[in-house]
DNA sequence: TAGATTGTTAATCGATTAACAATC
DNA sequence: TAGATTGTTAATCGATTAACAATC
């Protein structure tokens, strides 16, 4: 190993040391997942073959990704399943509640408010914010809807770490540059829009259309292949060289 | 190039040949966004430059990914907007329509069904699905809810090429194997679950917990650092050595 | 022809995975 | 001690990107 600086030798064994890639970090949440299943069946250790199993990856990457967080097992024995599971949390950061707001409250911000694995691990919806909160019903999931022109009286009451956009796609830039402004640095886009902001500030996309298109790619070309497979049956004859 | 077998030959200029890497497959829907946009601003050339500036990759990915395709541009000129973006709807498959059944309309698969970008472009909302259909609204966005028991007479009716699951995750599992054995290869799965399928089906997950925690992730790594810059500035007098 | 931009090559980077030494 | 399983190394694979020859 080269020589630290002073920044990592603080990071120490506590959270913000190493990197940890964002490939793994995107499976630390399915690990979790796993993990609290089995603990409610009353496991309480597994092996990596195991946990690897119910998560659908190899389980040689399953230890490469537990390795970033730490030394968390025991040879000849697997992983303490509580113990495992609270130390993804933390790493994670799911051992504090990170409180969430919703800007568009339509069909889908209305869907999302009501979400009730939203509070199930980690957080919490903080403030629901809309253009027009007069067409709105007043209160979503006990949650009052905001005028998002309040969006900083709003946040001066409830800090907000999160801010998920569930606007139309038109709305959404404009949206996550007011969010910006405001001081949130993540955000979670439910709009078909590419957003742009600042370095420092994650967004995170989800898009329906996109998924699927991705599989209508692939269900077109399985229809494709069929097809094929009986042309080149015909063909055969006719085609003598490879 | 080595020895073609029949069925590549076959193949030829038309959709199912060549091999596209996923990485790729799941940008193209992004590039066809942005050259639809370009279209209604009335652009009809567009660079590689450009293009992958609006979808903010590097230029060389975007060429690299085109080349998938075939050759649809010009050298020294660019790419034709519209007829570039037939190339790629034709690729995905979105010159026809795609018919959808969402399964479990609780309030995400309302906010699905009412979600207008689904017809936009090569998809259409063909029959809701619901375990319960006494206890939803008659119908939604104009579409009867029937009852998932019925999946083999509704499937008679109406072909459907895709699935979407929009149940608790305690149901996804069994609704994506009645479904598979119903005859579909493609599934969208919304609830929290990984979900085992055979071969030959393809399954795309959204997962908005997921989401959220690798947003909570970086947040947290951000405020771990701002933490750490204080202190690595605390220890840099007893710390001398590197 | 001179300038521009594609399509492709080759270098680089990051992620996956098999294999195994370390060790419970 | 013998058996099991982790944590890590090193090989492999796939994706990204800079650079440039081909060519409009």
């Amino acid at each position: 190993m080269t020589a630290r600086k002073p920044a990592d030798a603080a990071a120490g064994t506590q959270s913000g040391g190493r990197e940890i890639p964002e490939a793994t970090v995107a499976r630390l949440p399915e690990y979790l997942r796993a993990l609290t299943s089995l603990a409610e069946q009353g496991i309480s250790v597994c092996s990596s073959e195991e946990l690897a199993g119910a998560v659908n990856v190899n389980s040689a990457k399953l230890r490469k990704d537990l390795s970033y967080l730490g030394s968390y097992g025991t040879r000849g024995v697997g992983y303490d399943v509580d113990y495992l599971r609270y130390q993804i949390a933390r790493e994670i950061g799911l051992t504090q509640d990170w409180p969430v707001a919703i800007v568009g409250i339509g069909n889908l911000g209305h869907a999302l408010a009501n979400y009730s694995g939203f509070g199930t691990r980690g957080f919490r919806v903080a403030a629901l914010l809309d253009a027009a909160p007069e067409r709105c019903e007043e209160s979503v999931a006990g949650i009052p809807v905001r005028s998002f022109d309040d969006l900083d009286a709003v946040l001066a009451e409830t800090p907000v770490a999160i801010g998920v956009i569930a606007t139309p796609a038109e709305a959404a830039q404009g949206v996550a540059d007011r969010l910006v402004a405001a001081g949130i640095t993540s955000i979670l886009n439910f709009a078909p829009t590419n957003l742009a902001v600042p370095a420092g500030v994650s967004v995170r996309k989800v898009d329906l259309s996109v998924e699927l298109q991705i599989l209508a790619y692939h269900e077109q070309r399985r229809a494709g292949a069929e097809e094929l497979r009986g042309t080149a049956i015909a063909a055969a004859g006719e085609e003598q060289s490879a």
